[in-house]
RNA sequence: GCGCCCGUAGCUCAGUGGAAGAGCGGCGGCCUUCUAAGCCGCGGGUCGGAGGUUCGAAUCCUCCCGGGCGCACCA
């Protein structure tokens, strides 16, 4: 459904006879919209882009929603609409504003974390987890029927570590050198039973206080008992005892080991179990299967490609979204994240310190190709300067009004001319769909924090400027706080925010 | 050596063809009125470098420099 923005864009595009985009300038002074379709047209009717652009404008000037065009640069023109669209624009924020664009509607699994059970997770996992959900959330948000589906080793050679790393000092013998070690690790040792349930189940209360929540938890060893069927059916060959996935013919770098040789021969590699799994999430059902992983595991896009190619089926199926790792400082000073050395930072001694809210924030804060750089200390010191409670802060301060104004009529026509800071608030409203549809096209949830900070942003200074309850405006101001708190609760809990109706 | 990612203000980073930005840090103003976790102002830049494409490049292409990660049976 076209909004106000995108109908004014039609009916300029009409007025000119060619498609038009409208853009918000940052600078205000350019005026409400900006487009710069004269100086895309000049070349195809050879004219000069700003003699073009000054009978555009004279066009556009003369559309009844329209109160000024000017021509500014090199041929941008610069346009001013008149109240009636601010108005406009708002009566049609409802409650699911920017959202169910999904057409055609798919069914999406987003595979995410996925870290193997042998001890708490990490930040770089909580990465992995934040953008995956966030992108999740998105899809959700657009109509799409998303599953969050984790995946964890139970039999490999990791595994056989830890057990033994655990079975040792029940033995009250030292770890092995390659083993793992830690409070947690010592925690384990002093029970009988087997530790991998405890440590699974630990993982899915830190993922529910972390709010993700998975559908489905998908076990290694049970996809590997499928692998017989599906042997048969890829590009092998044998070479030094190892049976290997001709993968190099179908567009990966290299062809990989799918069964071991030597000692362990016989046993199936990782890689193995991803040839079922890559299946098993096709045949249930899936039109799109979603890999979140870390910038260490870039090259099994093309694995997965590969072996989607090999096995018939269409690699536009299958998505690997890649992000960068987390660096934790504390104090300027950076902490070396390794698991079986046991000194690392868990997600939840970070959400303890800095809290839940800040820490989703953070780690979907920057695009998932730049690494993070988190000063504990600082998170926690300036914890009453984060932006994410910035924009906490202006949703708290609207249900405050709300609250104040009990019953009061909302949505009401302004009594006069609208302030600057109206227009503006309404404007930065209407960015809402076109940022959480670029967010979501482009899996870059990022994209979110930013823009609520802008919100929050004109909010505060609407605030500053423009009394509410009581004013000749209070019902339509009412109205526009109602919009902008519920734009930024939205904002907030697509990146897994709480929106407080107190601070 | 090959592949992927990054290089924008003192620091951390937004900005994927259109008019260079935010937060933090520094300096200075604003609370008898809906939450001062707020608002306003000041200072701060060869967008790593060199070419190219384009009316127009932080953005796209090539090369170079610097940093991170990966490169055959651990995941």
């Amino acid at each position: 459904m076209p909004n106000a923005v995108d109908r004014l864009a039609a009916r300029i595009g009409e007025a000119l006879g060619t498609e038009v985009r409208l853009e918000r300038p940052k600078d205000p002074s350019h005026g409400d919209f900006a487009t710069n379709v004269a100086m895309r047209s000049a070349k195809a009717v050879e004219r000069s882009p700003r003699e073009l652009a000054q009978q555009f404008a004279q066009e556009i000037a003369g559309l009844e929603e329209v109160t000024s065009a000017e021509v500014a640069g090199p041929g941008f023109i610069n346009i001013r609409v008149a109240d009636a669209f601010f108005l406009a624009a708002l009566a049609e924020m409802g409650p699911e504003y920017g959202g169910g664009w999904a057409d055609p509607v798919e069914r999406v699994q987003v595979e995410m974390v996925s870290a193997n059970p042998t001890g708490p997770i990490v930040v770089s996992a909580a990465r992995n987890g934040a953008y995956g959900d966030c992108v999740a959330r998105l899809l959700e948000f657009g109509g799409h029927e998303v599953a969050r589906e984790y995946y964890y080793n139970d039999a490999g050679a990791q595994m056989d570590r830890f057990r033994e790393s655990i079975a040792a000092l029940r033995r009250g013998e030292p770890v092995p050198g390659d083993g793992y070690r830690g409070a947690y690790v010592e925690e384990l040792a002093k029970a009988d039973d087997d530790p991998v349930p405890k440590m699974l189940s630990s993982i899915e209360h830190t993922m529910e206080r972390f709010r993700i929540h998975f559908d489905s938890w998908v076990l290694q060893s049970k996809l590997e008992q499928r692998l017989d069927e599906f042997l048969p059916k890829l590009d092998t060959y044998e070479q030094d005892g190892a049976l290997w996935a001709r993968s190099s013919a179908y567009g990966d770098e290299q062809d990989w080991v799918l069964i071991r040789s030597g000692e362990k021969g016989g046993a199936p590699t990782y890689r193995a179990a991803d040839v079922v799994y890559l299946v098993d999430k096709l045949e249930r059902g899936f039109d799109r299967a979603i890999y979140v992983l870390g910038a260490d595991h870039h090259a099994t896009a093309r694995w997965y490609a590969a072996i989607a190619r090999m096995l018939g089926l269409d690699p536009g199926r299958v998505e690997v979204l890649l992000y960068q790792f987390v660096h934790l400082t504390r104090g300027g000073e950076s902490t070396k994240a390794s698991k079986r050395a046991g000194n690392v930072v868990f997600l939840d001694d970070v959400m303890d310190e800095i809290g839940v809210d800040a820490t989703r924030w953070y780690l979907v804060n920057r695009g998932p190709d730049q690494t993070i750089e988190i000063d504990l200390d600082l998170a926690a010191e300036k914890s009453q300067k984060n932006p994410v409670y910035y924009v906490q802060y202006a949703h708290a301060r609207i249900a405050a009004i709300l609250r104040n104004a009990e019953s009061a009529e909302t949505g009401g026509p302004p009594p006069g001319p609208l302030a600057t800071e109206e227009k503006e608030l309404i404007k930065r409203l209407t960015d809402f769909p076109v940022t959480v549809r670029e967010a979501a096209d482009r899996r870059g949830p990022q994209l979110l924090p930013s823009y609520a900070i802008r919100l929050a942003d004109d909010f505060h200074r609407f605030y500053h400027e423009c009394r509410v309850l009581g004013d000749p405006a209070q019902s339509f101001r009412l109205g526009l706080c109602r919009a902008t708190q519920q734009v930024i609760a939205r904002s907030l809990d697509l990146v897994g925010v709480e929106a407080p109706e107190r601070m």
